[in-house]
DNA sequence: TTACCTCGTGGAAGCCCTTCCAAGATATTT
DNA sequence: AAATATCTTGGAAGGGCTTCCACGAGGTAA
């Protein structure tokens, strides 16, 4: 591979000014410019990533922390991620966590060995560890569907989401209406829990704890098919005080419910209506009505934040929260048109100490 | 941030014992390692990954080209990679190529820029640009559901996948299997038309070409469920001779096909029987039966044979073919148990020039 | 004319490592 | 005891880039 050094000695000039051309210093003559760029492509010059990394003390490179990133969830936000990183050159570092309590040590091992210039930390709760890390090598942080007041944030309303999704039903008549939630250990389960709590009480309708299924699973807390099944099957074998419609804290989980309800051979909107939560792709295949998370926006957002904040790191922490949207399908009968294609973003609080 | 000067400074060492302590050569006797090792800690000394980088002539990050990376398919595969990787302190670049278009161009300027020691292309025809610049750069490549002979590669049967899917239907008793092909552009999609045709030949079936539906959409090469869907409605459209199984090419498509019986209120192991290609993850939520292919293993697999390639450059490519294992559930009737857990392995080829 | 800018340029120093060579210290052999 | 082999060690060189300082040339003002 060519060097500055080459092109330099081609070019009839020197490796300063080569160095130059490739950073659009302003201070070179537009002829001197245009030979250095003939010698480089005639040699295909890439300028060396490592050694521009090592003399600038910056890498490039963003760190993305993520719990298994093997949902429908982490894809999407992920792609949004690279969509506005791809406009900057910038690498997406990947570091799958597989288990909690696996964060803590592995950081420093593997994660931040890299030196990324900014952390994307996602859905988890942010460790003491990489907090102080952070602040020790001053790395920007930006966390996803999670918060702290000292960073910056991107999340989703679950509570007001979940509301929304009580209120669907409602609105369409039903008043025996079950939760059926994940494991209360995980903040957004609890969020839409209140959520639905809410909507009830705004309605007048007592809370009955009858209705409100949930696991204690730890395996994904508790968000995946099975657990949809299993808590689906503990609300069918209420019989005669069993709910006319749930809503279901996520989409993974709705689908396991719908497939209790195929095997017990109970209709989906007349029997037991369902609404879900994330709007994930198959939601659409499955009619499922749903509130859609906006986790492509949601990623690229957190992307061009964790650019910005690489440039001004002072600044007080910006916390953004994205309101889920009711998307109509089939599963809790109703009218199917009524959907907007983009989210609303509202920012909530903007100074926060 | 602490440097190894630093650290000779204070344990009383040069710098060459420093690093080759922290590169576990040999010659470095046991108390000076535990000397510098105790001050490297408490200087909280971490290697400057660019700097070795730069030394080594090494970057420790391999690269991983793959289109659109938002489906099942490569989430599964990426995981694969992940697991080997973090078992060896290399990071995963991830390089999401939105049209084939596309892949020339933004290889140069993006994705080898960083100079891995090592790229994962994934599905897609391998760009003769790409090709040049490997064999120019020396760097490895291993392909990914794609093959080519001058690469290593991991790829599915697709023929023997597909044989094996149609021979399922046949024993079942269908006389009248269709396919439900995909846009035949696509290698993956004439294999299995291929492994299609075999099955119907052995069984002394002639092969009806209004049985054969396909599409020439160039959206992820027609393997979606629109497109399911659409080729679905295609065969009931046909009424009397109608299908009464089918082979779908994808487990995605397979789902647009089950929501147009479905919606046409044809009962689906009874009314027309259907079997996918892939066994994502909510193929079991369907009860779909299909023809699974070991994802994560050919990620795993993958990442091992390129980290062996960048040891032992100059040996023969390796061809490893997996073969799809038909994973039996409703979508076909029959016998609901009858399948391990783990797909069958088979190099076929070993020497190809 | 002289003093002072500005512009474009060259290249040394520095970023933080690895690696190699030379050399001192020990141990082994003759 | 001398010669030789083995272990450890120090540190210069080098990897490819950015950045800063210095310098010459041309331009401007006094």
């Amino acid at each position: 591979m060519a060097t500055i050094y080459d092109i330099a000695r081609e070019a009839h000039v020197g490796i300063g000014t080569v160095s130059r051309v490739f950073n659009d210093h302003p201070s070179v003559s537009e002829v001197t410019r245009k030979r250095v760029l003939a010698v480089a492509s005639r040699l295909q010059y890439q300028p060396h990533p490592y050694a521009r990394g090592l003399a600038r003390k910056r890498t490039n490179a963003i760190l993305a922390i993520v719990p298994f990133f093997s949902t429908f969830f982490f894809v999407e936000v992920l792609r949004g991620v690279q969509a506005k990183l791809s406009e900057h050159q910038c690498d997406l570092v990947l570091h799958g966590v597989n288990h909690p309590d696996q964060i803590e040590s592995s950081l420093h091992k593997h994660a931040l060995r890299g030196r990324p210039d900014g952390v994307l930390f996602f859905s988890m709760n942010l460790p003491d560890g990489l907090m102080r890390e952070a602040k020790r090598l001053n790395t920007p942080v930006v966390l996803v569907d999670t918060a702290h007041e000292k960073f910056d944030s991107i999340t989703i309303d679950n509570e007001r989401g979940a509301y929304l999704a009580t209120r669907h039903l409602l609105t369409l008549g039903h008043r025996r209406v079950g939760l059926l939630s994940a494991n209360l250990e995980s903040a957004p389960a609890r969020e839409r829990l209140a959520g639905y709590q809410r909507a009830l009480r705004e309605a007048g309708i007592a809370i009955e704890q009858d209705l409100i299924k949930r696991t204690t699973s730890p395996v994904l807390d508790g968000f995946t098919q099975e657990t949809g099944y299993a808590l689906m099957r503990e609300f069918l074998a209420m019989e005669g005080s069993r709910p006319g419609a749930v809503v279901v804290s996520s989409d993974i989980q709705a689908m396991g419910a719908l497939e209790a309800l195929r095997e017990a051979d109970i209709a989906c909107p007349d029997g037991v209506a369902i609404i879900g939560f994330d709007d994930i792709v198959v939601a659409s295949h499955l009619g499922l009505t749903t509130m859609r998370q906006p986790m492509f926006q949601m990623g690229f957002l957190a992307a061009e934040r964790l650019l910005g904040r690489m440039e001004k790191r002072d600044l007080a922490p910006l916390h953004t929260t994205f309101t889920p949207e009711l998307v109509v399908r089939k599963t809790c009968g109703g009218a199917t048109r009524a959907r907007n294609e983009h989210a609303q973003l509202s920012v909530l609080s903007t100074a926060t100490k």
